[in-house]
DNA sequence: CCTCCACTGGAAGATCGGGAAG
DNA sequence: CTTCCCGATCTTCCAGTGGAGG
């Protein structure tokens, strides 16, 4: 069934991307300066998940350096990496600088001194997910550096300025903003048949299902993957040569459970016991989850310190919260 | 309307753990 | 070994918000 796991990770990068034409050219000639040796300026890719930003950013970036003799990159992913330290330390890892930097306890502001000592060659970093990031004093560090070319993704737009200070969103008027748009069926389905054609043994799903994929996606192309890989990975495992509508349908709930299991696993121990009380009680008033959590643990964090679990659980769409002020409740994703 | 107060999240300082310097 | 310094985590304090209930 399966002939090369590769393209239906979710991080594949194609050699020939689909349906992004317009983006692509857009960020290629934004970038272009860099073959001239100069300067570029800050590319901000926004849109919904699953639209292609992060594939066509790696892509770019990618094609840049074949044709760039001298030329560093890096993708951070600032989801994972969202204090300044550890985006400055990512940002000075893809220069394969960070081995005199392998202590924490580095004096104050040092990794951007090191960094900017270290730039010879243009840099072109591509910040992922930066609206998570929880001090965006580092946008204004990493732009004022010289030789350094940023490339942002984001969601939204009017969110990601609304979090950054005065001195930083002034310094990003002149970015080149980039929107991407949801994906249509027959374009997912595009996408689809590639990856089969890669990755997949021939006839081993019909148009039909992968139809029933792209639909079930809602333009989101990281979704319609997943559901691809978890129905060829059923159907590999039941020893099918081709892939029924059974497993279709269940691949879909099954990709989708896939994540949340991947970020409950990412849970501490107090958090995890936050959010088992939330699942089982279904709904629960703040007063009252604190009320069951301090009186299920020996040593209970305080009462903001749980704010913050929630906030996080709320990031990983593990929880909703429904209602302001005093009608707040809390319930489980499911 | 108005007041109350449960809830939120920012700010500042304490504490923890780990690595480095003395 | 101790001492110092760092980031990360956590607590304490508090101002702002907006439903609930007069």
């Amino acid at each position: 069934m399966i002939t090369d796991a590769r393209p239906l990770q979710p991080e594949f990068v194609p050699a020939d991307v689909r349906h992004r034409d317009g983006e692509i050219d857009a960020l290629t000639s934004t970038l272009a300066p860099i073959l001239d040796g100069n300067h570029a300026d800050p590319a901000l890719l926004y849109g919904p998940s699953g639209t292609g930003k992060t594939c066509i950013a790696r892509y770019a970036v990618d094609k840049l350096r074949s044709e760039v003799v001298n030329l560093h990159t890096q993708y951070v992913n600032c989801w994972e990496d969202y204090t300044r330290f550890k985006t400055l330390f990512r940002v000075l890892e893809g220069l394969n600088r960070s081995f005199d930097v392998h202590r924490q306890s580095t004096p104050r502001d040092e990794l951007l001194d090191k960094l900017r000592n270290a730039i010879d060659t243009a840099y072109v970093v591509v910040l992922d997910e930066v609206d998570q990031l929880e001090e965006t004093t580092v946008l204004y560090d990493l732009w004022r550096t010289p030789g350094l070319s940023l490339v942002l993704i984001a969601n939204e737009e009017k969110e990601l300025f609304a979090e950054l200070e005065g001195r930083v969103t002034s310094r990003f008027k002149t970015a080149i903003r980039i929107s991407f748009d949801c994906y249509g069926t027959n374009e997912l389905i595009g996408i689809l048949e590639d990856r089969v054609r890669w990755g997949l043994h021939q006839d081993a799903i019909t148009d039909d299902q992968l139809r029933w994929i792209a639909d079930a996606s809602a333009g989101d192309a990281r979704v319609a993957i997943g559901i691809l890989r978890a129905a060829a990975q059923e159907a590999d495992q039941r020893g099918l040569e081709q892939v029924t509508d059974e497993v279709v349908r269940e691949a879909a709930p099954e990709a989708k459970a896939e994540i949340q299991r991947k970020n409950v696993e990412k849970l501490t121990t107090d958090q995890r016991i936050l959010y088992d009380i939330i699942r089982d009680q279904g709904s629960v008033s703040p007063d009252d989850l604190y009320e069951r959590y301090s009186g299920e643990v020996d040593d209970p964090k305080s009462n903001r310190m749980v704010r913050n679990y929630l906030k996080k659980m709320r990031r990983y769409n593990l929880v909703t919260a429904t209602g302001k002020g005093r009608a707040r409740m809390y319930s489980a994703v499911e």
